[in-house]
DNA sequence: GGCGGGATGATCT
DNA sequence: GATCATCCCGCCA
């Protein structure tokens, strides 16, 4: 990790903000992950926006649920919900209250921490693959259920939270449409990455399943 | 390295 | 009973 990264948490006026502009800025920030066994560090690459009950892909679309209810609150807080039977996905939630809105952290290089990381993904080959993918990013920091609605703005001790870091130049940024999200919802740019970064997860188009016969 | 397909269960209609 | 913001393995090249 850069020397000179500054180690300042976010604010809640930072997650206070549409989530179009929460998201991008999100790039090269710090999430700490803080356990009984250490401390996980990791810079943020790709993310994805999620824009609340307008949005086709959100699971806020149908209103709000007792799974979904942490998206309508605060923003600033941690919304994690679990999916195909078997995994995690880690999202923050963004302004304006009420809105439940909120952005997928789907990649990351970790830069602390590693060994523990390593351990909970085993089949990793590379560092690099360690949380390349919404769901391995929450199985290398040990996230479930039990974070769901948490503070991230309430400084480096709590469970997670969130450091300024050091934000990629303009330029670095890309921008395209979301990862398996189809219908109505699949043609917003609403995936933003760090151009180049070898922990961005491959693009997969929507495909259906088929159907059993 | 690039694919096809299976695993697996909470959630909501 | 369909859906789901996925991952990994095995196979083929």
């Amino acid at each position: 990790m850069n020397k000179g990264t500054d180690r300042t948490p976010l604010t809640r006026e930072f997650f206070d903000r549409p989530v179009l502009d929460v998201a991008p800025d999100l790039l090269g920030r710090i999430l700490v992950r803080s356990t009984d066994e250490g401390r996980i560090e990791l810079r943020l690459t790709e993310v994805e926006a999620y824009a609340g009950e307008v949005d086709p892909g959100s699971h806020a679309f149908r209103g709000r649920t007792p799974r979904n209810s942490v998206m309508f609150g605060p923003p600033g807080h941690s919304y994690v919900y679990f999916t195909y039977g078997m995994w995690h996905c880690l999202n923050l939630v963004c302004g304006p209250e009420g809105m439940a809105s909120g952005v997928l952290l789907r990649a990351g290089e970790i830069g602390v921490g590693a060994e523990m990381a390593r351990k909970r993904r085993f089949s990793a080959r590379h560092d690099r693959e360690l949380a390349k993918g919404p769901a391995r990013l929450a199985t290398a920091l040990d996230v479930d259920r039990a974070l769901d609605g948490s503070d991230v703005i309430a400084g480096p001790k709590a469970a997670l939270s969130v450091l300024r870091g050091t934000p990629p130049p303009r330029d670095q940024v890309r921008s395209g449409p979301r990862t398996g999200v189809g219908g109505d919802g699949s043609h917003q740019p609403w995936r933003f990455w760090i151009d180049g970064d070898p922990t961005v997860s491959p693009y997969r188009a929507h495909a259906p399943r088929r159907r059993s016969t």
